[in-house]
DNA sequence: GCCAACGTTGGC
DNA sequence: GCCAACGTTGGC
């Protein structure tokens, strides 16, 4: 079972947004770029995602999801109401891809961005190296314990 | 196919 | 709000 970490703007949807209805299915949308497309169209159900809270007061991993519905074509994109919305999509030829996820756990402290820096095993993550962008990205096992550890 | 211009991301 | 880094667009 693979592991995942996704960049997400709390004010957009945070871990408590998923602690609020643990029960429910949230979709994952709005991912508008093909590298991070590409690795949620490779997520599984009952992969276990990291949440990492981005542009915001306290920066860091916040929590763990885990997807309870593979890639399906992201609603969002034929919206033209949408700020997702793309033109250039037709449900033909779908460009992106969402994903559900459920809450599992928030953790009991933030780990943050510094912290993630500083740790030791974590420097092929592209979170934390220099300009990365990528918003979905791989976790190895390995990493994934580290973290937690 | 190149690359300059532009837009976005996201830490600080 | 600033700005570095990066992705995308579009003219040529």
């Amino acid at each position: 079972m693979a592991k995942w970490l996704v960049k997400t703007e709390p004010s957009e949807c945070s871990i408590d947004d998923f602690a609020q209805k643990p029960d429910a299915s949230i979709p994952w949308d709005g991912v508008r770029n093909y590298q991070a497309r590409n690795f949620l169209r490779q997520m599984a159900e009952g992969d276990q995602v990291f949440i990492y809270h981005a542009s915001c007061k306290h920066i860091g991993i916040a929590g763990i999801v885990r997807v309870t519905k593979s890639a399906y074509p992201d609603p969002a994109q034929f919206d033209a109401e949408s700020p997702y919305h793309d033109p250039k999509s037709t449900h033909e030829q779908p460009r992106w891809q969402a994903v559900d996820m459920q809450f599992v756990k928030k953790l009991p402290k933030l780990i943050s961005l510094d912290r993630l820096k500083n740790m030791d095993g974590l420097e092929d993550l592209p979170l934390v190296r220099k300009g990365n962008r990528l918003s979905v990205m791989p976790v190895s096992e390995d990493e994934w314990q580290r973290i937690l550890g």
